[in-house]
DNA sequence: TTCACACTGTGAATTTTGTAACAAAATACT
DNA sequence: AGTATTTTGTTACAAAATTCACAGTGTGAA
């Protein structure tokens, strides 16, 4: 399997790409890439290989062309339907930041136990009430969810959304959570974040 | 220098046998700390070392002088002064979860280029116009900011703070900032963590 | 047509990160 | 006291990630 890393960075690419792309740049080559993301022409070259499309040592990548075999590799040529639990601060925040429709990733319902956010929308995604999950992650097959309940409550909910079919978590509650070896959780800490860049920029250790 | 990785592992001990200490516990065995964070006991022991602290075979690691331990290597024994540019959806978010003092982090002024939000008080955090920003952080000798405004402004920005004295940021942008080599940068790309789980849950590829 | 050039793709070397193994230490039991 | 047990600290080993370095390649200038 392709490592975290390297897919992390794939993504990064494509992102960037698309930038181009929109500036009319046709082709890069590898340096010009690594130059965008911050890293080595080496290291793009080789995240590159995976894809099995070859650049050209005349004209470097062709742009389009590239963003086409990243969005097969990444499975994302159709649009990502995805719920979110817990409508509260950074909840809300999640459903702005995917509400513009640029990204392939679409927030298609979120839920929240609180039953005054149920049935409103809040940033174009209708709120539900928690008993609604099961139906809405079964009829639209939903296989990924992002988590932004307080931790308390994440674990419960975490097994609630493997009982019902999810496959992948991005958790914002500062939790490990403990899910089946095919579930697949990502966690966004950002106290941890917070605390890397206190460490290494107090001093800057060498 | 320590990797970043035993960094990041060092501040989510901490957070659990913060947890652990509430619950009464006094110590523990590097493998119970393992269970707690989803690591294994040889990764948790290896980590420890650099602290100089050492467990004793039978009792394990005393809870409480294990976190002073890991506060003085993080130096946050003291209160970290943090400030926030850019009050938005997500800013506020950020300004609402560090609010509960249960951190050392604190954000003590944010900052925002729109002049309705200047001089209120979003958050417990006063908000001030961006003309401000060199006394505030001068004046409370700050290292540190949170930069959440968009992406096409983060780097004008980012060149702001590094002027003023900052020497870590946490980037929420998806941009990769260009900074002098002793200033820090830790990047929180949301987009990147969810086409993560999008790909890794997908099929779960081997 | 040849040459110089600038770049790619990829094995090999290097560095970083994680895992395993085990002697040494502390306690409890006999 | 001596022995069995448990867990640490550290070293040795393995795996993963990154970087190096260079042969191979298409292009255009001479
Ligand atoms: N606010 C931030 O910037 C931020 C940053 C990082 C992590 N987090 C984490 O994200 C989580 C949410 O933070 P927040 O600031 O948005 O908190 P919040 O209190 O504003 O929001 C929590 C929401 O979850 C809902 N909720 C609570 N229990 C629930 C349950 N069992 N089922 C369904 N919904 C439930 C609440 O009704 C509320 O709407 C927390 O775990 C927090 O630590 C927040
Ligand atoms: N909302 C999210 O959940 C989320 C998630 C990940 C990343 N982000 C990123 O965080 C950033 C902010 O997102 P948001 O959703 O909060 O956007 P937003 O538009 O709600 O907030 C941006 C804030 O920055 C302020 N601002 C703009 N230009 C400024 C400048 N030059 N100087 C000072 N302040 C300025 C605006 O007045 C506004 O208050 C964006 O780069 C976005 O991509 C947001």
């Amino acid at each position: 399997m392709t490592p975290e890393k390297t897919v992390a960075r794939l993504s990064l690419y494509r992102r960037f790409l698309k930038i181009a792309k929109e500036d009319g740049v046709d082709n890069v080559y590898s340096h010009q890439l690594a130059e965008m993301v911050r890293s080595t022409p080496a290291q793009v070259r080789r995240d590159l290989m995976i894809l099995g499309y070859n650049g050209s040592p005349q004209k470097g990548y062709d742009v389009a062309e590239l963003i086409k075999h990243i969005d097969t590799f990444f499975n994302t040529e159709k649009i990502i339907d995805v719920i979110l639990v817990g409508v509260g601060n950074i909840g809300r925040a999640l459903l702005s930041y995917f509400r513009d429709g640029k990204s392939h990733i679409k927030i298609i319902a979120s839920f929240d136990k609180d039953e005054t956010k149920a049935g409103r929308v809040i940033n174009n995604s209708r709120c539900y009430a928690m008993d609604d999950l099961k139906n809405i992650v079964a009829e639209n097959n939903v296989k990924t969810a992002i988590l932004s309940v307080p931790a308390t409550d994440a674990q419960s909910i975490a097994d609630i959304l493997v009982e019902n079919g999810i496959r992948g978590i991005l958790n914002f509650a500062p939790t490990r959570l403990k899910v089946p070896s095919d579930v697949f959780v990502e966690d966004v800490d950002i106290t941890m974040n917070m605390e890397k860049v206190i460490y290494f920029s107090a001093g800057k250790k060498k």
